[in-house]
DNA sequence: CTTCAATTTCAAAATTCCTTCAGAAATTGA
DNA sequence: TCAATTTCTGAAGGAATTTTGAAATTGAAG
């Protein structure tokens, strides 16, 4: 789960962030409404906890954009207005749970668990790929209905899989999902060869099949068996 | 794709070409005004990164000229002038995108990949030939439905011909487009013969025939089956 | 502190791809 | 038809990428 938390105070966000990382949750954070566009655009999220109050612009346009240009995204709301107008326009706008400042980190936790579980029994509750199945409330993997034991980078490399089903996702792009954005100058990507051997593994021992494509010099990919 | 990089800054520039050969792209750069156009001249782009701080000349000029002499190509403008102005400014003069400097690779190729696909959704994203479908968001070739696995190189050679469909491409064009500027003293192209040969080979293992034609002393090119 | 699993690093092995080369085949023009 | 030029082909080497196993490191739990 990857998730970015738009919040111009410095000492707050890099809270969260470490919080939210100790909580398993890959998480990026940025300063303002441009840097979070910039953001928008360059990574994939699963979530926005996004702070009203800006220095560089309104948080309810940049709602609203992330609504117009990637409603799978869901968006939480943060603010220290505890105005109830800007709570019920901001639930007027999609967004999808709202938390006033001040409030615990457990707190955040607990709202955000609680907006993805709410999403995902509203309808879209699996992703699947042929035989592999993933139950996206219970966190459980099965392929042919046997349940795989994943560790944590396993399972977000291959829900990153199967929500790109279609596209080629290069090493770069799976190390910067799965490590956010520590990954900038990094020169190895070794590591994402051991986790695609590992999945690979437990996926064919569950059957002989491993699903997973390699495209020489770009990726890896789900392969469509024809 | 091949794109070129207006950059006058060194480091930056080798950084970019170097990430952007990574994700498959041939990029070269050029460090100024002069060099741009000389390039813009001797070669075919698909797109521009364009700074907009150019040591030698005004880079709206340089994206007025290139709108007007090769419409075709995008432009991405780069700008460290984080103005709003520089942004409406080029916007208005015809620029697909705007990315403030610094950024992350990662976002600078996500914006690339975003204008590509605007553009080509407004046609369609995807590039035929007969029987030969590129779909260009998710880089799989088929040849009646069947998937083709091509290496990096022949994919580069077949979607060069796809978008030439009319004209007959000269060794020197396919080479240049598929390598970048070392080509500039190369004197032999052999190993076009072999791309084309294992292109030909794959196409035709999915449907008899070929497509592609030889033109003697020229070139190649597709052939229209009548 | 110890233990165990998970993650990361490292280096060798295996694989895939690219380029070169030399000879064969095809095309052109005289 | 013949010679010159161009294109095609297969094989071989080298370069780049991926795979693998094993060791080192980290981190959480007892």
């Amino acid at each position: 789960m990857k998730l970015l938390v738009v919040e111009d105070h410095q000492q707050l966000s890099a809270n969260i962030k470490s919080y939210l990382n100790q909580e398993g949750y890959v998480c990026e954070v940025a300063a303002n409404y441009q840097e979070a566009v910039e953001k928008l655009y360059a990574y994939q999220y699963d979530m926005v906890a996004l702070d009203l109050m800006l220095p560089d612009g309104n948080g309810m346009d940049l709602l609203r954009a992330i609504k117009e240009n990637w409603p799978a995204i869901c968006v939480l709301i943060i603010s220290a207005k505890n105005a109830l107008d800007d709570k019920i326009q901001g639930l007027n706008l999609g967004a999808d749970d709202y938390l006033a400042k001040p409030f615990h980190l457990a707190e955040l936790n607990a709202r955000i668990k609680a907006v993805f579980r709410r999403k995902n029994q509203q309808g879209d509750d699996k992703l699947v790929f042929e035989e592999i199945v993933m139950n996206t409330s219970t966190f459980e993997v099965t392929v042919n209905d046997q349940l795989l034991d994943l560790t944590r980078k396993e399972f977000e490399m291959i829900q990153y899989l199967l929500l790109n089903q279609n596209r080629v996702l290069t090493k770069q792009s799976i190390a910067e999902h799965l490590w956010g954005d520590y990954m900038d100058t990094a020169d190895s990507f070794d590591f994402v060869y051991q986790h695609i051997k590992n999945l690979r593994k437990k996926v064919a021992q569950a059957k002989g099949n491993d699903y997973i494509q390699t495209v020489y010099g770009v990726g890896y990919k789900f392969k469509k068996s024809l």
